[in-house]
DNA sequence: GGCCAGGTGCGTA
DNA sequence: TACGCACCTGGC
């Protein structure tokens, strides 16, 4: 059920959102925790989500939550009957049941495509850190914080102008992507149409300088909200090789390899943090 | 000080 | 196709 009030809404269990799982499983980077709950800024609307998987709260005014995070958040799928593909596959099912309450959030492309420029070979609180300082530096202030850049706000920039991000080698990346978006040459909102063959997408994003395979899929998945990529990155390929000597066939989910890519890679990342020595 | 971190692009076989 | 290596930067 979904309460909405002028300034918050209430989401109960059905919705299992748990903001935690959600906003630490990887898929994002700009909503940092505060306060027992989560801070982000996204669309250019600030919002503070707390609670746990049985009631989730998020305060922002409620005409944004109808007009943007309700899809942002993915609110209206329900995720029962993708996790039930799980079932007869052991190890599936505990990833899945592990990360029960994340919701596969729906990012704005062009945010989705330099979050996951820079995020290679990169660790988390870096990334977190190049992408804040891009939004602080080039990005309208929202709220308390800055909105994300647009594609002109970068394209017109200079590699000397990016060197307060310290992105390192994947500067020249970042400004390629900002002119390709701006100037047209890469049109997002056309990539966006569900119906287009997913490897036809997949090749016009990596035919950027910097984008291949692992990064085009994150952007397919998480910016473009298409279900049926599946992002490989080394941790995802230690663990199938280990749980899937014969190989994993994400095309054997088309409306959910996404999903439980990012089940899975919550769940082993949780795993190697159990087993590490301290 | 060397190594590694959620890849990619390029050269070589 | 498969592999080796460099690439900025920051933390351990």
């Amino acid at each position: 059920m979904i309460i909405t009030t002028p300034n918050k809404t209430v989401l109960t269990e059905q919705h299992a959102f748990d903001p935690t799982k959600t906003f630490t499983c990887g898929q994002c980077f700009r909503f940092q925790p505060k306060q027992g709950g989560f801070f982000g800024i996204a669309g250019g609307r600030e919002i503070f989500v707390s609670g746990d998987k049985t009631e989730t709260v998020l305060f922002c005014p409620a005409e944004d939550f109808e007009s943007f995070w309700r899809e942002y958040f993915d609110l209206d799928r329900s995720y029962d009957a993708l996790r039930a593909l799980a079932a007869g596959d052991p190890f599936l099912e505990a990833a899945t049941e592990f990360g029960d309450g994340i919701r596969l959030l729906r990012q704005e492309p062009f945010e989705a495509l330099c979050t996951f420029i820079i995020s290679q070979c990169n660790n988390i609180p870096r990334i977190a850190g190049i992408v804040e300082r891009l939004a602080q530096h080039f990005g309208t202030p929202i709220g308390s914080g800055f909105a994300f850049p647009a594609p002109h706000a970068l394209a017109s920039l200079s590699l000397e102008a990016l060197a307060p991000l310290r992105a390192g080698y994947r500067a020249p990346y970042l400004l390629a992507a900002a002119q390709a978006v701006a100037s047209g040459t890469l049109d997002l909102a056309f990539l966006s149409d569900p119906d287009l063959p997913l490897d036809e997408v997949r090749k016009k994003l990596m035919t950027l300088p910097g984008v291949g395979r692992k990064v085009a899929d994150c952007v397919l998945l998480f910016g473009l909200g298409r279900w049926d990529a599946f992002p490989v990155d080394v941790w995802m390929q230690r663990a199938l090789a280990q749980y899937y000597p014969a190989g994993f066939k994400p095309e054997r989910f088309p409306q959910a390899a996404g999903l439980f890519q990012q089940y899975i890679f919550y769940y082993i990342r949780h795993l190697s943090k159990a087993h590490a020595v301290t």
